[in-house]
DNA sequence: AACTAGGTCAACCGCCAGTAT
DNA sequence: AATACTGGCGGTTGACCTAGT
């Protein structure tokens, strides 16, 4: 909707003609003793004059535009209204659903980074972008339904599975130094290298986490064919990159390589990876809930809160918008909170529980899609299974359980997912069945053959365990150590 | 026809970081 | 080194539009 009919005059705000004063608000610095600033929506007339300078003058130094061309319009204003409205490259007209996916799947991974989705997207704004997922999730909080839809978890799980494998992280990455926290504590590679040990057994529990939605400034690296980095003002690629907690957080970002094949990643392995991740962190949750709230889920994505405010508390750790961690809502003991109380929460100070909870590695909305899915499965089936699976050592209680659960969840869901995607399903429930392009939830049962594979992973991982291994192989992960510190 | 609620969109605001002086 | 300037970003606001009552 760009107001640049002459009409528009009429249609100027009440302080369309801002005082000196408010002129200085306006444009922050906006020194050149400029007289009169015009606000509001812009003319046509005033499009032709910025257009003819930029043409003739090119991008950037916006405040020239102002000084030289006669627009009463700040630079600022300039900028955004070239960016945004005349930029010849614009694209103009309703998102196709393939690009409603990609700002779905986008958003996944980096949160609330409109400027970098921007990017991703040729020809759309990041206002353009904002402004459409502010829509989708206001829509979709007051459906109850989930942000995302199943397969975009799915993509973002295989995805942080895929990363998971920390040779594929090389420091030789040009991107590395953009995901790279700039104050985090060095973690020796060596460190990292068992993580590769038996993958496909252990869950990738921190390695599942949507991996650059927790990260520090986003994985550049998952998109190795796009150039946003270059379109992005590198301050603020950085910005935002130091957790105000070093240490375990970032040792988690430093565990999760680069290398993503997200695009290419078949459906066999997202599946395996969501249920994997899945029952593993239930589990953790779980079996930690009552502690340390180690892992402990927001639902406010879930319910898809806009509200991508971060507490003061918060972390600027990339997550998705709205999460952020609370209470330990993933226990089956935690009914979700009303959508009313979701901001509330998250602006709740840091109690002990939200103190691990940023020790711990981060949620996300996938995660919480995750956890709730996890729970619904196994809440509907026995729900004293893991209740029985709390064995003294905690070590030992959750790689047991996990693995319990991880087989169970697999049998689980090899039941559900034959059946016509029935099951209690967040992303099933209340799906509509119109409206957002990709709010249909993808039934699972497209993913053929998915289930025989995770089967014989889990059978012959599981049949084959016993304490020493699962104890060795527990002290191979670091990130299972650290979890059990807090 | 009038009213209302929700959706959409453009624009503004405050903040931040890089650069220039 | 300190300050000013500039550009960029994310969040928010307010006006208009539209569908429902």
């Amino acid at each position: 909707m760009s107001v640049t009919s002459e009409s528009n005059e009429k249609m100027m705000p009440k302080n369309c003609i801002d005082s000196p004063a408010a002129d200085d608000a306006n444009s922050g610095r906006n020194v050149g003793g400029n007289d009169r600033l015009k606000k509001g929506p812009w003319t046509s007339v005033e499009d032709a004059i910025l257009v003819e300078y930029v043409t003739k003058h090119g991008e950037g130094n916006w405040n020239a535009v102002q000084r030289h061309s006669g627009l009463a319009r700040c630079g600022k204003s300039c900028r955004l209204r070239w960016a945004n409205h005349l930029r010849p490259d614009l694209k103009k007209g309703a998102f196709s659903p393939e690009e409603e996916y990609l700002i779905i799947e986008l958003h996944a991974k980096m949160g609330n980074k409109w400027a970098r989705m921007a990017a991703e997207l040729p020809g759309r704004t990041d206002n353009e972008i904002k402004n459409y997922w502010n829509t989708r999730i206001k829509r979709r909080q007051r459906a109850g339904l989930p942000v995302y839809p199943p397969d975009i978890c799915l993509q973002a799980s295989n995805e942080n599975q895929q990363k998971g494998n920390i040779s594929t992280f090389s420091c030789g990455d040009p991107h590395y130094l953009d995901f790279m926290p700039v104050n985090n504590f060095e973690i020796p590679a060596v460190e990292f290298k068992n993580l590769e040990v038996d993958k496909q057994v252990y869950p990738p529990a921190f390695l599942d986490i949507p991996g650059s939605s927790l990260l520090p400034q986003g994985f550049h690296s998952s998109y190795p064919d796009k150039s946003f980095i270059s379109t992005t003002h590198p301050s603020r690629r950085l910005r935002g990159s130091e957790p105000l907690l070093h240490g375990v957080s970032a040792t988690m970002s430093n565990t999760i390589p680069g290398g993503s094949q997200y695009r290419n990643v078949s459906y066999v392995q997202n599946a395996q990876s969501f249920i994997y991740s899945s029952a593993y962190y239930h589990n953790l949750t779980f079996d930690h809930a009552s502690s340390s709230s180690v892992l402990s889920g927001s639902h406010a994505d879930l319910n898809g809160n806009p509200s991508s405010s971060e507490p003061t508390w918060a972390m600027k750790l990339e997550l998705p918008s709205l999460q952020t961690q609370m209470g330990n809502w993933g226990s089956p003991s935690f009914p979700l909170p009303p959508l009313e109380s979701v901001d509330t929460l998250i602006q709740t100070p840091p109690t002990e529980h939200t103190l691990s909870c940023h020790l711990s590695p981060q949620n996300s909305g996938l995660l919480d899609a995750v956890l709730h899915e996890s729970e619904t499965i196994k809440n509907s089936r026995d729900s004293s299974h893991w209740q029985s699976s709390h064995a003294s050592s905690m070590a030992v209680n959750v790689m047991d359980a996990s693995s319990q659960v991880i087989h169970e969840t697999g049998w689980e869901s090899h039941g559900e997912l034959t059946s016509p995607l029935g099951h209690s399903s967040l992303f099933s429930e209340g799906t509509p069945t119109s409206g957002d392009s990709f709010d249909e939830p993808e039934s699972v049962e497209a993913i053929p053959g998915f289930r025989v594979k995770e089967e014989a992973t889990f059978r012959g991982s599981m049949q084959s365990d016993n304490k020493v291994e699962t104890t060795n192989q527990m002290f191979s992960r670091p990130d299972l150590l650290l979890a059990l510190l807090f």
